[in-house]
RNA sequence: GCCUCUGUAGCUCAGGGGUAGAGCGCUUUCUUGGUAAGAAAGAGGUCAUGGGUUCAAAUCCCAUCAGAGGCUCCA
């Protein structure tokens, strides 16, 4: 059995331990995220010398092959003869399975509402109960446009397959078919490749669900340019605990969103007066993330990156050369217009970075050049795409680009990569994938093709040298250069893209960078981009989502709540938070009227790890009582000791509180 | 941008063609309490905004704004 993503077979990876370095393996190539996921790996590095391990994890079967991917495919037959039988009229378009469940597509006269859902839903078990077998039919085309004479999307999707499929650009992707297949189940027949499961019988009533996510409007075939259907969602499970356990799931994400954690935490808020998808930090939010910006400023100034900063808007010239004008026009700020000049809010970085590089004359001596810089961009994303911090207009990127001489760039890169897994290591995010994205089939990409390729060697070469394991997902890069993202697994089991790295050998040549090489000859150097938290809205969204709120004390916005037991002891909780702050604690003091369970318990909400409860026993024994946020009682003890604790669990960036 | 849904007190929400409800929070009073909510009283709302229908609109309709779930997009 191979992994599907990763090509990896199981035995291989049974061979495995922990203290191995994976085989590397480059030529699988993978566009559905519900097979993707099933290779995962988790790193383990020692911090300091950065040496990489790898584990595997890996399912035993395909989900292709899955007995889930049947029952959810053959659900979702059941649900469109459910759906036909409520709206008679219904166009069908298509049901395939998905990871969790599945959907199907229909053309429908009006809204669905709640209780078609739940008259669906009934239908649903009684056709599951009715014991019906899934009969498969092989026909012509001919047969098959008789039997969906009624279905105009079905229509199509069978003219394609006679006609074999044809991707946009006219290129044949598929086999032309003379012979089609059809499932029918009960009353109700469907265009199909399968497979199903034999009979309804093996699908269990008790086990899914359709009205756990609203319905949905999808396009048909994903094009925005044509017909909008109603998609409607099903999960379903082999057994009704599963299900349970999945919903419970789908709840405990709900609980820790992140818009309602970073309300309730106070991080951060929107304001429709300053404009939807432009965050606005408060001071609890905005001292999480001073903290991470310093913390990694240092560690970048450490790999010898040079600071720089450059301003919010640049003139529209500049992104005319860099190509970022034509191509993401649609989804930038309109310029503006001051005098006879036109600016542009910036939309990335590297432009402006690119011109501090080109303000001197660059000797080979001089690189690798490393400028890196918290910059603010802007990008008018599509109304609809906004969410929260996750996806904004305005944000902060933690880029650098690195100028370097071709001889440098495998070097450079993996030192890179390093960096980046210093980086998540630290924050203890340590489920990773990571995907090379090559170029497009398409017109999205600029310069030539003999550069791209030198470039994605470049990176899958890095891969393999550092022993990272890789997959390879088409038309996911850059539009001037192939990149390497690393996608993150947080605790929920869901993904991530978080940092990239990109080689570029287009802008250097679009701007007519040079560098003095040894023999007096002018040559061109080659670019890195770089962020490994992308943007720092997105990636603290995450992190909210991902800690619950609970962050690790050094990033904890409060990191100790005084607890005075009664008024009188506010005085001695002040002086020991004024002793807290000068040894560079975040301390407050919770003067509420609340007695001191009810302090206990807000504290607790708001995630702040330490407590220092002070009463009539402390003042006079000159002890402080410390409590975690995660309920452990630890008891009195000297300001000093906790000091000392404190201290050594942020100063090694510990996840645990003592 | 497109489809569907939502917008009522600071927050979470109930209600619903005849001038507004709960819990939490907030204020005050009592309580000074030692590890996940002490008690009582009180304040607080042009029911998102603008228009329309109606004797009467928070309620129905339209538009706008904002939010949610998807789709499409993501340098």
């Amino acid at each position: 059995m191979f992994c599907p993503t990763c090509l990896l077979s199981r035995s291989d990876a049974q061979d495995l331990t922990t203290q191995q370095a994976l085989p590397t393996h480059d030529n699988a190539r993978t566009r559905t995220t519900v097979t993707s996921r099933f290779c995962f790996f988790v790193y383990d590095t020692h911090l300091h010398g950065l040496h990489l391990v790898w584990r595997l994890t890996m399912s035993d079967e395909r989900y292709e092959d899955s007995r889930l991917y049947r029952i959810r495919h053959s659900m979702a037959h059941v649900m469109a003869e459910a759906m036909l039988e409520r709206f008679p009229e219904a166009k069908i378009a298509i049901g395939p399975p998905i990871e969790d469940g599945f959907y199907y597509d229909f053309d429908l006269p009006r809204p669905v509402t709640d209780e078609d859902l739940a008259w669906v839903e009934k239908r649903m078990k009684k056709i599951i109960g009715g014991a019906h077998d899934f009969i498969v039919r092989e026909v012509s085309p001919d047969e098959a446009r008789e039997i969906f004479k009624d279905q105009p999307y079905k229509i199509e999707l069978i003219n394609d397959l006679e006609a074999g499929r044809v991707d946009e650009n006219g290129n044949q992707i598929a086999e032309a078919a003379d012979t089609i297949t059809v499932y029918t189940q009960d009353t109700f027949t469907d265009l199909c490749r399968g497979p199903h499961v034999a009979n309804t019988k093996e699908l269990n009533a008790k086990a899914f669900s359709i009205r756990f996510k609203p319905p949905a409007g999808a396009y048909w075939r994903g094009d925005e340019n044509r017909e909008q259907l109603t998609r409607i969602y099903g999960t379903a499970w082999e057994t009704p605990e599963e299900l349970k356990d999945y919903l419970h799931r789908l709840e405990e994400a709900k609980r820790r969103d992140h818009r309602v954690l970073g309300d309730k935490l106070g991080l951060f808020t929107f304001s429709p007066l300053v404009g939807k998808g432009l965050p606005l930090w408060k001071p609890r939010g905005a001292i999480l993330r001073d903290t991470l910006e310093r913390w990694l400023r240092q560690v970048q100034i450490d790999h010898g990156y040079d600071p720089v900063v450059t301003p919010h808007v640049g003139n529209l010239d500049l992104y005319r050369t860099s190509g970022h004008y034509p191509y993401y026009a649609d989804s930038q700020y309109n310029p503006i217009q001051v005098d006879d000049e036109e600016f542009l809010l910036k939309p990335m970085n590297c432009p402006h970075h690119i011109m501090i590089y080109k303000s001197e004359m660059r000797s080979y001596r001089d690189l690798p050049v490393r400028f890196a810089e918290f910059g603010t961009v802007y990008r008018y994303e599509q109304s609809g795409e906004l969410q929260g911090l996750t996806r904004v207009r305005g944000f902060t990127v933690d880029d650098a680009h690195l100028f370097v001489t071709p001889d440098q760039l495998l070097d450079e890169f993996k030192d890179v990569v390093r960096l980046t897994q210093y980086v998540f290591d630290a924050l203890g995010l340590t489920d990773f994938r990571a995907r090379v994205g090559t170029r497009d089939d398409g017109d999205k990409w600029v310069g030539d093709e003999a550069l791209w390729d030198k470039a994605t060697n470049a990176i899958i070469q890095a891969c393999e040298e550092l022993g990272l394991p890789h997959y390879v997902e088409e038309g996911e890069a850059a539009f001037y250069g192939p990149k390497l993202d690393f996608i993150f697994r947080d605790v929920l089991k869901r993904e991530w893209q978080l940092g990239t790295v990109q080689v570029d050998y287009n802008l250097p040549e679009r701007f007519e960078l040079e560098y003095v090489a040894p023999n007096n000859v002018r040559e061109r150097p080659v670019m890195i981009h770089r962020a490994p938290f992308g943007s720092l809205e997105r990636f603290i969204g995450i992190l909210i989502e991902h800690f619950d709120g609970a962050f690790p004390a050094w990033l904890a916005p409060v990191q100790v709540m005084m607890i005075p037991v009664a008024d009188r002891h506010f005085d001695y909780a002040d002086r020991i938070a004024a002793q807290l702050k000068q040894h560079g604690l975040r301390a407050e003091v919770d003067k509420g009227k609340a007695r001191i369970g009810g302090k206990i318990r807000e504290a607790r909400e708001q995630r702040i790890p330490w407590m220092l409860i002070v009463g009539d026993k402390d003042v006079e024994n000159q002890t402080v009582s410390l409590r975690l946020r995660t309920d452990e009682d630890l008891g009195a003890m000297s300001l000093e000791a906790f000091i000392a604790l404190a201290q050594r669990i942020i100063d090694t960036h510990s996840m645990a509180l003592q």
